[in-house]
RNA sequence: GCGCCCGUAGCUCAGUUGGAUAGAGCGCGUGCCUCCGGAGCACGAGGUCGCAGGUUCGAAUCCUGCCGGGCGCACCA
């Protein structure tokens, strides 16, 4: 690839130089006078040589290799960038290198196999899932597929708080309903569940065992009703995952934790810490000692654990499962528990870092302008079930993953529900779609475009090597993705990629420009340009891919649906 | 009061870890329609990067202090 041979070359000379060798970076100049590529070492050279960036820069245009470098010519400029002008037919060859590596184009293997763990959605099984469970669904699906696109083996995990105070108010809300569906005058909880999705879950319980426990306040029944309670909800759950298309290898139970003696056990590790204390009859982590604002109780003074300690177990059989790297998703509400948890782990010797999380921000609902607050399965917020089930899943995974998870997202629902290119998504499915489309108007499989076959060097026009260029940076795109567990990045390449495709395409609309037409006359011309067609075709079906989003090869109009 | 995140065009947002003249989509304005898919295309206007200092060859980006918005600050989870 011309990016490689050109860092290649220019690491040589660093060397020759006596200059420290780090990351190359390389990029596309906003500017066309600015070459095809251009980089930036000069500059950052500036300081650990003390001279000048110009100076630097024109010492290192005068020693490259430009043969080797693939480029024709290489000029220094404004401040100390280097310029580099490709040789003709050397833009374009990246393309021999798309449809060679077709599906695999835009994998890398800076994972080298390691395993990563990714935690991510981990509601409580006490309702439906609502629209910010969507994001974090999307969004944790998307870092782990940009994991495993850059070479790591990713394990994909669900943590289902099913013990704990929640789950109690759920059952005595069940069971309020429950009697109610019975017949008895009783009212739910204050603090309990509110929504209508309760009542089903009494309902069913009804037809289940009958009045068996309508006046049966045991705790046997209160277990039967959690145990039914629970069961209920997270085949809800599970449905609304699996259909959004989102999948976990493995679901951890809290109550596990517990029966199997690992949260004894982690407090006999951390007292050998001597960081465990006792005040005013409760117990006590010094998590103080590693830069938490407080010290953190781990056992009331009533004898029951806290939901520190449990967290603290659970994300220490992630480091004993073998999981060097793990990483959290969670909504921004949470970031209080980051330090304490770090700190808990620490304490028992696991490295500072650990894990790492992916914060993100709350989502807003928007139609006309205002916000929809409301479901009247809930009492509150939409579920990601009424979202997806009005604008498809294939949209809603693309907004949710379309920005970057710190900022707040708005999703708004009159440009999800736009089927123009308005919508982002339809913009890069249709762009798809048309390049397919090229190849059924042509006669010939998509498979039929074959690498080696096409006189690439006929792509000149400034459209077209733009095309190309964008379409080499694919999988530089992916690990910087992946590298700040960002989707959006992604999303925003597909947009731009998408943009240069139609630009491409309809500028060769045969009735303006018949010389740019793709099926053109010229049988070298129309390979040269099947072989583009086909390169793009690939990158925004990987792209799309990558994303858990459908890349359909033609799309059905509106008008064509009613009939 | 303390901590974390955010503040960029009328709106929704990018900005590759400090680089060249700050970008995209929508909206707005002008011009193109019998096309290899008009659900389009081309061009244009629009910015004191919240404010004020600082760091250096260079700051939307890093540091400090303010202003504004969101979210957290339990022997809840």
């Amino acid at each position: 690839m011309a990016n490689d041979a050109i860092r290649a070359a220019l690491e040589a000379v660093l060397e020759e130089i006596g200059a420290p060798v780090g990351t190359i970076t390389l990029e596309r100049p906003r500017d066309p006078s600015h070459g095809d590529l251009a980089t930036n070492v000069a500059l950052t050279l500036a300081k650990p040589l003390s001279r000048s960036p110009r100076q630097i820069a024109e010492e290192i245009a005068q020693r490259l290799d430009l043969d080797a470098a693939g480029v024709d010519a290489v000029q220094v400029a404004g401040p100390g960038f280097l310029n580099f002008h490709l040789a003709t037919g050397t833009v374009a060859s990246v393309l021999d290198d798309i449809l060679d590596a077709d599906e695999d184009w835009g994998r890398s293997d800076v994972g080298q196999g390691r395993a990563v763990m990714v935690e991510f959605v981990s509601a409580n099984p006490t309702g439906p899932l609502h629209v910010g469970h969507g994001r974090q669904a999307a969004l944790g699906d998307g870092v782990a597929s940009l994991l495993d696109w850059t070479g790591w083996a990713v394990h994909r995990e669900y943590y289902y708080n099913d013990a704990g105070r929640q789950i109690d108010q759920l059952t005595f809300s069940v069971r309020a309903r429950y009697r109610q569906a019975l017949g008895v005058e009783e009212a739910v909880p204050e603090d309990g569940y509110q929504g209508e999705y309760v009542k089903d879950v009494a309902d069913a319980l009804v037809s289940e065992i009958g009045d068996r426990f309508k006046d049966d306040d045991s705790e046997e029944a209160n277990d039967a009703i959690r145990i039914h309670a629970v069961r209920m909800l997270r085949e809800e759950q599970d449905r609304d995952l699996s259909d959004f298309r989102v999948h976990f290898d493995e679901y951890y139970l809290e109550s596990s934790l517990y029966s199997g003696g690992r949260v004894d056990g982690t407090i006999e590790a951390l007292k050998e810490t001597g960081l465990v204390y006792e005040h005013e009859g409760a117990t006590w982590l010094k998590t103080t000692e590693f830069g938490d604002q407080k010290d953190r109780v781990m056992v009331r003074s009533n004898g029951q654990p806290t939901y520190f300690l449990p967290d603290v177990a659970y994300h220490r059989t992630k480091w004993e499962r073998g999981f060097e790297r793990v990483i959290n998703v969670q909504g921004a509400d949470h970031h209080g528990t980051v330090d304490r948890v770090r700190a808990g782990l620490q304490a028992l010797g696991l490295p500072a870092g650990y894990p790492e999380y992916v914060l993100h921000q709350m989502v807003r609902v928007v139609q006309d302008g205002a916000e929809v607050k409301f479901s009247k399965r809930t009492g509150s917020g939409m579920t990601l079930r009424e979202l997806y089930e009005q604008v498809g899943v294939n949209v809603a995974r693309y907004f949710f993953q379309m920005r970057k998870p710190d900022a707040h997202l708005l999703f708004d629902l009159d440009v999800a529900l736009d089927h123009s290119d308005k919508n982002p998504v339809y913009k890069v499915q249709y762009a798809h779609a048309r390049m397919c489309s090229i190849f059924r108007k042509a006669e010939v499989e998509l498979s039929d475009v074959q690498c080696g076959a096409a006189d690439l060097g006929l792509l000149t026009h400034e459209l077209e090597l733009d095309l190309v260029k964008r379409l080499g940076e694919f999988a530089d795109v992916v690990e910087r993705a992946a590298r700040d567990s960002s989707p959006h990045v992604v999303c925003d390449y597909l947009e731009q990629t998408a943009g240069a495709a139609n630009s491409w395409y309809h500028a060769g609309n045969p009735s303006r420009n018949p010389e740019l037409a793709v099926l053109s006359d010229d049988a070298g011309l129309r390979d040269a340009r099947l072989a583009l067609a086909r390169a793009v075709q690939i990158v925004l079906r990987n792209g799309l891919t990558l994303l858990g989003i459908d890349a359909p090869v033609r799309m059905v109009r509106e008008d064509e649906q009613e009939s």
